[in-house]
DNA sequence: AATGAATGAGTATTCATTCAT
DNA sequence: GATGAATGAATACTCATTCAT
């Protein structure tokens, strides 16, 4: 491997990453007004300026972070879905890879998920969109398949199914967290069928 | 100068509503933080010293801003409810509140809707946690009715699916600001039709 | 006098004033840059935050104060020449006032005297550059007025003569303070006759 | 990766120039305190870190630059002066001399000729101070010369005459930057003029 | 010698809250 | 009760300086 290092790439990768992750952890605990770059930097482990170095601002920072989970959420998502035939599969696929990525990301994924966007600047309120958007999509193109297939009734207007399924994620989430007695997997059974009932499809286990 | 004790009489008494609802349109357009109390004071043509009278803090104001809202909301939605009978009908009524609460109260609804104000005051969030699991309950009792009746599927977990539907709000909202065109009936009508079949029951049209 | 109240016009003039007389000394002492909203508002005897009811910002602070004290300077020179007849005599009162306004306000009048603009806010320079040229202008008037009255020689070029006079003052008012054993009269009168020789008029004693 | 030991060895021993002259630059522009290192370092193509190789301080390297630069400027002015005979010989030399320091370095001639830099470090007033004494005393001198010789009137208080020629350039420069149209000869010359006047000599040109 | 990433003291400004009138 | 002038704690951001490489 000959020299390849743009500017500084070598610590970036670290330093940036800690002041993301630190950034993720604040504003999860406290919003985003709240999170203070004090505290972030504290918690990063940096100075308070050396934020400044990755950064230009509070905002770009959260604009990055925010930019970061939402694209590797939705490529893994799209990658996945891919992979599998049928639209009941990949259905089962995405809710699988949803609750994934909220065991692993639930801080942030509540952010996102709750769409609480009141009196965040405008640049994240549209970040925020077109990462809700493109979600939905995502969710409406299974469903047109699964119309296309003939396993989902074709009288459901997709979009607004999949904007009921988007919505639903985070009231599972929490469901799932104040009901740890019950086993994720038989939640997420239980959800998937709720959802395939809806679009006219026979439940999942007796497809 | 003559004796002017009660100047503004006719307004006594309404000078905490006035504050209510100024603070409700503010936080509503600029969310919690960014919401000044000189902004609140000057939209509701009060002294600034004056919301002091009435409210200990600015967080104090707000808990019985939403608090209010909440209260109000709920306790409708339950009066209506009791007036009818039948579940699938009674879930036809809480659409309905539903929808008449989001035209009116759009701003505040998606705070409250989000269910987990990420980075709130942890008293507003036990609160409106409170509110929330008021309301699913609600839901779930209706659910439970249905099931108990036979027009649902009794192998349905009533708690998960309430928690579905209530999380489906906020998106089924953006969904209809979203889709000015579409007839918001029509919306309504579709999202019942999916709850519907999801809980195991004929489209309400043809019950 | 019946009530006639600007909005805080009371106390305005109070804390305003000593808002002013504070950024005075302190931006006299240390230089714009380095004078601090925490050093004034200690000096002046109030809080950080008083100083921004009263001013936008430190900008707009010492815009202000350059305007105050350059337009009472030059209305009171103004009023005073306009009281004199002939283009001696009003060179007299010139010399005259502008000792006294030195004497009351050293400070300031360096800053502005020395033109030291390199590094201001652009509306500063601005600001200071406008108060130099009304100045200069006074000089010049009189000069052409001893002109046309034939005590001062017509091929000078007033508007260069009144440049070189008024940059001078700066550097008399040093001179004045280096030597403290001489009588500032005295320092004066040499220099009224120094100008008067260069504009080819007879000395003012002997007028 | 062969033996590049040194790279820039042309550049060697003028890095120091090369970092006083992007300093007097940006300095020149911006003023002291908006000046930052970080700019001067890239304006003098070297590293941050290696101006701290040069110069202990910012204030360090400024106070050198102004030394640098008025020790010049006077040295040329004395030699130059002193290859000339008679004293309105020298005061028409020192006219001209300082005319070409201020077409060349205007900025930082601002700043030395504003001569008493209201908020500049201690040290650095200090220097200027010194500066400014060593200039009027090197027109003082020449004056003296010309009472002795007889071609300036005896009468007159030499040091003083020297503060008001000196404190004029200032003004005299900006008066030539104002009046571009006019020929920079013409305004010196009408400036010597005035000035042999005001020291009771014929004027130069009628010598 | 040369560099530039890292630092944190220092600054202007905002805003919830108090309190004299 | 009602007011709004006054306050100062809190916060984002800058920049001279250091030091490991």
């Amino acid at each position: 491997m000959p020299e390849e290092r743009s500017p500084r790439a070598p610590l970036e990768g670290g330093k940036k990453q800690a002041i993301m992750n630190a950034a993720l952890a604040v504003i999860t605990e406290k919003g985003y007004h709240p999170a203070t770059i004090d505290e972030i930097a504290e918690k990063a482990g940096v100075g308070k300026g050396t934020i400044y170095l990755y950064f230009e601002s509070k905002l770009a920072l959260v604009s990055e972070l925010i930019d970061s989970v939402t694209r590797a959420h939705l490529n893994e998502m799209e990658k996945r879905i891919a992979q599998v035939q049928g639209a009941k599969e990949k259905l089962l696929v995405l809710a699988g890879v949803e609750f994934d990525f909220w065991r692993r990301h639930a801080p942030l994924a509540q952010i996102l998920a709750s769409g609480e966007m009141v009196g965040m600047a405008h640049e994240l309120r549209d970040q925020m969109r077109a990462a809700r958007e493109r979600y939905v999509r995502l969710i409406q193109s299974v469903i047109e398949e699964g119309q296309r297939q003939g396993v989902f009734a074709p009288s459901i207007d997709a979009a607004l199914a999949a904007a009921i399924i988007f919505g639903a994620r985070l009231s599972l989430f929490q469901f799932a967290a104040e009901h740890r007695g019950a086993q994720p997997d038989a939640i997420r059974g239980q959800a998937l069928d709720f959802f395939l009932r809806a679009l006219g499809a026979a439940p999942a286990r007796e497809a």
